[in-house]
RNA sequence: CGCGGGGUGGAGCAGUCCGGUAGCUCGUCGGGCUCAUAACCCGAAGGUCGGAGGUUCAAAUCCUCCCCCCGCAACCA
């Protein structure tokens, strides 16, 4: 009995929700199902990073106030995420006055500890992007987008001393490096800390440039800079809950992310959480891309994947086992329809569909729905159990260190076996003499506490099947993981099971590619 | 020498930390079953694990060098 936070990124309003969002969504809320059930006190967080130069720009373009059209965009992540049914407990806008307070409140505090220092900034400023190019992204001097040389422009602004904290972030990732996972990216932090290269942060950006922003409580010339802003959304978004709540959850945080943002999580917040006298998150578990083909998926490219889509044409369990068991937690993965419909239909519609499917219609077709007594177990009835305790142990342990793949993999292992357990013992042959009948019904229930314990094991990754499950077994779903199998105690003598539907129809490939 | 990741049967991947018969899914070929969503089960073909060298009784796995691919370098799940 803990507690686990877990939050996913606050995503930034510039683009609809694609698959990169639903799968740190699908993530963190298997996470949050997953420890909920295991007893602990969970909260998870997500939410809308709404400041910065480019929503400024968004909303100049459709000559809206950035307000306004952060107010029409954030509500798109929102109603995805329920149509999705992941079950965040908050929503953090950073345009939210309550989350506004607390960035200011942090500011202030961080700038009295002396640790913001105002200072005199040069740098190829691009008045097209409206923002400083490095020298490398130059193209023979140019601007790679607007195809002309910067202006070399000089600013004031207001600086974080980041450096200050550098070597403690690094003792903090030495003695605790399971803070960082998988481990190439604490590595990748490492080698980055250790670098030499990291300055102080520019948190600030002036008004005449900017005023899409929080202002600085010490400065109202100034608005504070997006990251800055942003990150601070995991504490604020725990705020809102109530003022015990932070002391209670923040120590128990662990941040989602995809590598893109490791450097925001792993650097800049870290050594804001130490200016700001905060206890250093857990943990950071960082995920790789999906891609299509060989590019990263892009709005330009014209290959993004709505989830609603997906869930409208094969529901968001298939989209949920899809990319849990398909993406090697930490790695990028292929995202192609091809991919899916190969996935589903081998695993979903074959395997354990049609195991539920030819379970519940024999036990239907012998014994009208009735669930008989489970006799002696045999040297079969003993594998099937076997690999089925295995699955038991090995799925939660897979999950709690982010293996999803294998612990699905790990669980198909059994429901595989199941398969063959029907064929071995082939219950069908059995029943056409009467003497076997006692047997074909034993059969039948350790096929319906597999089902059971399958259900039960995929309660978190896939929620709504697991819930169909139960509903065809009769069987109330747990509110808690179970300690054991418990096999053969969840069908008294005389309980009923239902008539069988396709949990998940077999996808056809010709139109899946339409 | 900027940093990081990857190169495993036709395709996609796991395994590499803690060396010891090369595994999974799909596909292909042959067979079986008929309870089931044209599903399920069995068998077969197919890999010198990017290349070279080294350590070892033994290397996909450890060490060295090289080749190829892909990301990142303060917008982005």
């Amino acid at each position: 009995m803990g507690r686990f936070y877990v939050t996913s990124p606050i995503y930034y309003i510039n683009a609809e929700p694609h698959l990169g969002h639903t799968y740190t969504m699908i993530v963190a809320d298997t996470l949050a199902r997953f420890h909920a059930l295991r007893g602990d006190e969970t909260f998870f967080v997500t939410g809308t990073d709404e400041h910065g130069d480019k929503i400024a720009e968004m909303a100049g373009k459709s000559s809206e106030p950035p307000q306004e059209f952060a107010d029409r965009i954030s509500p798109l992540f929102r109603t995805t995420w329920d149509a999705c049914g992941f079950l965040y407990d908050g929503f953090v806008r950073t345009t939210d006055p309550q989350h506004e307070a607390v960035v200011q409140e942090f500011l202030s505090r961080v700038h009295a500890n002396g640790d913001i220092y105002f200072s005199r900034y040069g740098g190829l400023y691009c008045t097209g992007c409206e923002r400083f190019l490095t020298e490398k992204e130059l193209v023979n001097g140019n601007c790679p987008d607007h195809l002309r040389p910067p202006t070399l422009i000089e600013e004031e602004n207001y600086f974080f001393r980041m450096t200050n904290y550098i070597d403690r972030v690094i003792e903090h990732f030495e003695k605790h490096p399971e803070t960082i996972t998988p481990d190439r990216y604490r590595n990748e932090v490492m080698a980055m800390l250790k670098s030499g290269q990291i300055g102080d942060l520019c948190i600030s950006r002036p008004k005449s440039r900017l005023q899409w922003g929080i202002e600085l409580p010490f400065d109202r010339n100034y608005v504070t800079y997006v990251w800055f802003d942003a990150l601070i959304s995991y504490v604020s978004g725990l705020a809102a809950k109530g003022p015990t709540t932070v002391e209670e959850f923040w120590p128990a945080a662990h941040h989602i992310i995809a590598k893109d943002i490791l450097k925001p999580h792993a650097i800049f917040w870290p050594t804001m959480l130490m200016a700001l006298g905060l206890p250093m998150y857990r943990q950071l578990v960082v995920h790789g891309y999906w891609l299509r083909g060989e590019t990263k998926m892009s709005k330009s490219l014209g290959n993004v994947i709505r989830p609603l889509d997906m869930k409208a044409r094969f529901g968001l369990d298939s989209l949920r086992y899809f990319v849990l068991r398909e993406m090697s937690f930490g790695q990028d993965a292929v995202f192609s329809e091809d991919a899916f419909a190969t996935r589903v239909n081998a695993d979903l519609a074959n395997n354990l569909g049609n195991l539920v499917s030819r379970t519940l219609s024999m036990q239907q077709r012998y014994f009208g729905g009735v669930v008989q007594p489970l006799g002696e177990a045999t040297q079969e009835d003993r594998v099937l159990m076997d690999l089925f305790a295995e699955a038991w142990r090995d799925v939660p342990d897979l999950t709690s260190q982010y293996a999803f793949h294998k612990a699905l993999e790990s669980l198909w292992r059994a429901i595989d076996y199941a398969n063959k357990y029907i064929v071995v013992t082939a219950p069908f042959t059995l029943a056409k003499q009467e003497q076997n009948k006692p047997r074909v019904g034993a059969i039948l229930h350790h096929l319906l506490e597999a089902l059971c314990a399958s259900a039960t094991l995929l309660a978190w990754s896939m929620p709504e099947t697991s819930a169909k499950i139960f509903a065809l077994l009769g069987v109330t779903a747990p509110t808690a993981l179970p300690k054991d199998l418990a096999w053969g105690t969840h069908f008294p003598p005389g309980h009923t099971t239902e008539a069988p539907f396709a949990l998940f129809p077999r996808i056809e490939l010709e139109k899946a590619e339409a």
